[in-house]
DNA sequence: GTGGTCTAGACCACG
DNA sequence: GTGGTCTAGACCACC
């Protein structure tokens, strides 16, 4: 799996890094089972050090995304699913208002607004699909 | 006009306000021409630090919300919207892919997502409808 | 509150901070809404890394203890327990089976273990009644 | 004897089976002068390593519960109990003391913190009875 | 001042 | 080799 990492850009890379890990997971690219290189390796090829992927991995892990492993590594963790309760449709809402109002203040109307999240959702589907 | 901060919030309190009054002026609840409230009148208000307040009324100034007059303050400014470039849109993308990736891997489905968004699109809607 | 550190001792610094402050906790020492000493300051004080401070925050944090504070730093969090899942409750299990095994290795009889772990339950109780 | 390891768990693969071990032959399940099996035996069956299982047998021959015999290779030593000093007591309720205070924050009462420890400190009786 | 992030080293236990 | 912990610096945004 190919990971990027944009020094230049703002997001912290430990968060840049999640999310392609965690969307790796929801399309499937990542099996699993499938163990994910070790902090050193990952570190290395990324040119990033070690404590920012690990810093990573501890929180996939406590995410329920990964399960650490003495012998094996990382290894992504199934049974995901089963989560989504209302505390988390919740919290969802209060994070998307913020993006809807800016977009709304921009002009921008419901149905772009809807076609782009569509967009962003088929992608993962088909990925998932393709596996 | 009801403005809430947060103190425990992760979002920084300058963005939170900013957030507020652009949606206020976006539904049209702050119209133009309205003068704002001064910076120590807003900042005893909320219970927050003058100099926050004034980071954020520059920012709206700077984005050209708002224009400052010497005696009447800050006043809304009219004539928003047709600023949704291209690089917003593909911003805005970057900015949504996150959590539609973790809604995926919390199992949510497209159609509950689009809900969601969709009922808080419609909130801003009505907003402005009822001024 | 006295917060005693041992660098000799096998068990990780952050979690000999952890435990104290949990302790705190319980026992009402560090009342709901209390703001705890900074990152700096308590590193300061104990003679440790700012990141081993920081480490065990974000783990108090992440279990509910805690709530981060832009302004006023760390502070106390309240509506702890109805945490008391049948989860939690065989993870307990999990976790204590092996020292009960071991006590029963020593020869130790099964009052003499209930009176210990009393005699600790009391003297949390205790604590919270004097405050 | 029926011994399980956990790979995913964080305890180290020498303490399970060490605990499992001590706790067989605490219950009689392994006599006095039954030989264990041998390294290589028994690192093939629970799929781990060799020097895992000789790291394991070295501390039980270190603290008196095996004997090696070049021939019968390692066989189980009597006489237990009676080592049951201040000094494990007092490491004991240090041991303790994290999982109570933290069942204390979650709210759980003192009764029933007792049960669970009576029904496991039970279940190795009875075990030790239908020897 | 605060917390949030990152780096480049280091030592340890485990396997 | 792996993960787990710790240190001593640093820069940033926020308040």
């Amino acid at each position: 799996m190919l990971i990027t990492i944009d020094l230049q850009s703002e997001i912290p890379l430990y968060l840049q890094l999640k999310t392609q890990l965690i969307k790796g997971i929801a399309t499937g690219e990542l099996a699993e089972g499938e163990p994910l290189p070790s902090f050193r390796q990952l570190s290395a090829d990324l040119g990033i050090n070690m404590l920012t992927v690990k810093k990573t991995y501890d929180q996939l892990k406590q995410e329920g995304y990964l399960t650490m492993h003495r012998q094996k590594g990382a290894v992504v963790n199934g049974q995901l699913h089963a989560r989504m309760t209302d505390q988390y449709v919740l919290t969802l809402k209060q994070q998307l208002a913020p993006f809807i109002t800016e977009a709304f203040c921009y002009g921008m109307k419901k149905a772009q607004f809807t076609a782009i999240c569509n967009a962003l959702y088929e992608e993962l589907e088909e990925g998932k699909e393709n596996d």
